[in-house]
DNA sequence: GTATTTTATGTCTAATATGACATAAAATAC
DNA sequence: GTATTTTATGTCATATTAGACATAAAATAC
């Protein structure tokens, strides 16, 4: 796991502290864990591209801009739902996203 | 868009009556509907390969057999977040993941 | 056929996610 | 530098989702 995958998920408040602590989750956990981890950099990568701010992009999905906020932090409080609906506003398409799911593994 | 997808969309209850019906959806929505969809036909066919009945997969997920057959009819109250972890539970991968919700476009 | 297993549907309470707001912190402009 | 914009964090009420249960319906075995 990449250093900087690492310090995305011990910010967003994943028990992610050690490796060992890693081991304790199941590897259905890690798999969601990086999903969602990977969601979160293709959102705030997409957002970017398209030149949004997180108000743009709240006003689009009708929350706010802490939602999206926590939603690029990979944040426990969002699921992924709201990760996927915040990657379509942003212009995002199923392919993309298939493809942010898919790199997930790496 | 086939007539089996549309069938089985609206059997879960999803405004799908006709063509202009799915009009009145934003891209959006149709995005999530076709994309939950998608691994909704994916756990079943994964749970099928893997011999397990709804019971089974209940009993990983812990969870209950009438949630497995909302998830797997694409139950409007199922939500992303519980597909993919039946997915996982199933034994499906990233990239199979991937692959289903690739396959949501077509 | 009918007994048995498996899947589907409806509904309720508890758990979780959400938008909103306040406010802090960081980044950018000037 | 500091004013302005943008992003981050914490909290709360409301809304949505989940597991559970009852029960019906379908499928399979015999």
């Amino acid at each position: 796991m990449q250093k900087t995958k690492r310090k995305a998920l011990e910010n967003a408040g994943w028990k992610v502290g050690s490796v060992t602590d890693f081991l304790e989750l199941t590897p259905e956990e890690s798999s969601l864990i990086e999903m969602r981890l990977a969601l979160s950099q293709a959102l705030q990568k997409q957002r970017k591209t398209q030149h949004l701010t997180q108000v743009d992009l709240a006003k689009r999905l009708g929350s706010s801009q802490s939602r999206v906020a926590k939603m690029e932090a990979a944040d426990a409080s969002v699921s992924f739902d709201l990760l996927i609906r915040g990657l379509l506003v942003a212009g995002a398409n199923n392919t993309d996203i298939a493809r942010a799911i898919g790199q997930s593994s790496k």
